[in-house]
RNA sequence: GGCGUCGUGGCCGAGUGGCUUAGGCACAGGUCUGCAAAACCUGCUACAGCGGUUCGAUUCCGCUCGACGCCUCCA
């Protein structure tokens, strides 16, 4: 029995715009894909965001006993800058001001990823294809459409038809924008394409002699267009059908939107299930822009070293905070945001170092299971981390009253209790306990309790200069002493 | 201009047609303490504006205003 056949998840689909009772294509199996980072600069906080709540989501369909393959691409081949024939893409724009291989770009910025998702607790995806790595597919795929006459060539480049397409289909089902609304609002770009109508979309660009990333194909040296290699992955991976597509809400149009109508016009079938769209990141409550200076990177975020912040915050902190508010919410990252999540994050880890000293009893005084049923119903409920965490700080309360005498447990309900605890917040949120790892040393601690038991004896003395010198010295350095009913303990901040 | 998402108390952020109307941070009072801190207890009640539907709306509908996203590179 595995915990998937006593838990109905329900997602908020962004193709119906409601919540849907989550059924899996295969019993137990679910497929995942999430558009993923183009590999020109240091990744964007935003994009981290969106990767994030999707790392939430792929721990917690593990944890629930499914089989997850969740697919996260690199994009590395470069999309095309803009529609006008110029042909230089944002990689190889990179590599020419850098001087350097775009490959050297395209190494550079991925590594950069994962040292971020690495430092940030991120599980790696179950297969991380590149674009580059797939070109085959994709002209595979472009044959397909042309065959089936939903695209054309024109000058060794290849079109979308979205006019023929949307004859028979429903291009703009996704983003709730009709055809003709779009015609209506596309502007013009001096005549330099070769398209039929401005709607249609590059599924392959022929390459200009300057151009350095090329691919021989069958319409000539070129390169692919920027919505199809997910297309391609996915179906590779996936199957032409799959569960979850996730991204960042602005992807839902064109390039969401673009996949479901190179799917539909190459297999005739629609790509995905559930569509999940997290929202974004905003700094200080504007829009992150390097134009206007409103922007911090992962690095500087994790470093404090930027002008933005007043100080660092640990990769839990960061975790924790996004984990507070739900992934469909525009999220305002601040300071003080960001220092109230750590106070709470604090208090909770605090509450779950005291597990393992908690005593136990014959009875217990709160019903730990239906508190466990609560932390499940939060998640099944589209995700929602914030009811989680709202049903986390009960179990705060309830540890540091059953420490204090207030509540009991009975042996089996605090394992319980510890077990519900290291799964939600570890596993499924991914937080770390950093306190513990930092402050986890036998020589720390036997140090510090030598401390405490010095200034126990200056205070039974009343020498109570002594005992403060000890206390507030210890503060300096970061570690608070907390007086108890039986005895002193302490935390390192 | 079009389409979409949204507008909750000092701040951050869930949620709901009425019932006990999250949670965190901050603040105030209390318990504890040599004094503090920590912890615990108590207090602080909101849903942008204007209409409508309803016995009743913060929750549904319409409009207005505002924010953000997409429509053009941007996660």
């Amino acid at each position: 029995m595995q915990l998937y056949q006593s838990n109905q998840i329900k997602i908020h689909n962004s193709l119906t715009g409601k919540k849907e009772v989550f059924k899996p294509i295969n019993e137990g199996h679910v497929g995942m894909y999430v558009c993923g980072p183009t590999v020109y600069s240091n990744v964007h906080l935003g994009n981290v965001r969106t990767f994030m709540s999707f790392d939430m989501i792929f721990r917690y369909l593990k944890h629930l006993g499914y089989k997850v393959r969740y697919v996260r691409n690199i994009t590395d081949a470069g999309h095309l800058e803009n529609d006008a024939d110029v042909g230089e893409d944002k990689i190889t724009k990179k590599a020419r001001l850098e001087q350097i291989e775009p490959m050297e770009v395209v190494q550079r910025y991925t590594v950069d990823f994962h040292n971020i998702l690495n430092t940030l607790n991120f599980l790696p995806p179950s297969i991380e294809p590149t674009a580059t790595g797939h070109i085959i597919e994709q002209i595979e795929l472009i044959n397909k459409i042309i065959d089936n006459g939903f695209a054309y060539e024109i000058n060794g480049s290849v079109y979308f038809d979205v006019h023929k397409f949307n004859e028979t289909n429903d291009y703009g089902k996704l983003s709730k924008r009709k055809l003709e609304d779009l015609i209506h609002n596309t502007r013009a770009l001096d005549g330099q394409s070769d398209k039929k109508n401005p709607q249609d979309f590059a599924l392959w660009k022929k390459a200009e002699p300057q151009h350095i990333m090329r691919w021989p194909s069958p319409w000539g040296d070129g390169f692919p267009g920027w919505h199809l290699e997910c297309t391609a992955m996915s179906t590779k991976y996936l199957g032409e059908t799959f569960d979850i597509h996730g991204g960042g809400m602005d992807l839902k149009f064109p390039h969401h939107e673009c996949e479901i109508a190179q799917n539909e016009a190459a297999i005739g079938k629609s790509p995905v299930n559930y569509w999940m769209h997290a929202n974004m990141l905003e700094l200080n409550g504007q829009r992150m822009s390097k134009t206007t200076g409103n922007t911090i990177n992962p690095n500087e975020l994790l470093s404090g070293n930027n002008d933005k912040m007043s100080k660092a915050y640990s990769p839990s902190v960061i975790r924790f905070f996004m984990a507070q508010s739900s992934y469909r919410s525009v999220l305002d990252l601040t300071d003080d945001g960001l220092k109230a999540s750590e106070k709470g994050y604090n208090r909770l880890m605090e509450a779950i170092n005291l597990l393992p000293k908690l005593n136990t009893s014959k009875t217990s005084s709160i019903k730990i299971k239906d508190w466990k049923q609560k932390c499940y119903d939060a998640m099944n409920d589209d995700f929602n981390s914030p009811i989680l965490i709202a049903q986390l700080f009960e179990a705060t309360k309830y540890i540091n009253q059953i420490k204090e005498g207030k509540e009991t447990l009975t042996a089996e309900d605090l394992g319980l209790l510890k077990d519900t605890m290291n799964a939600f917040v570890f596993d499924v949120l991914g937080l770390r306990n950093e306190a513990e790892t930092s402050s986890g040393t036998d020589k720390l601690t036997g140090a510090v309790d030598v401390l405490i038991k010095l200034r126990q004896e200056a205070r039974a003395n009343k020498d109570f200069a002594m005992s403060d010198k000890i206390r507030d010295e210890l503060a300096e350095v970061g570690i608070q002493l907390k007086d108890g009913k039986d005895g002193t303990t302490f935390s390192v901040n």
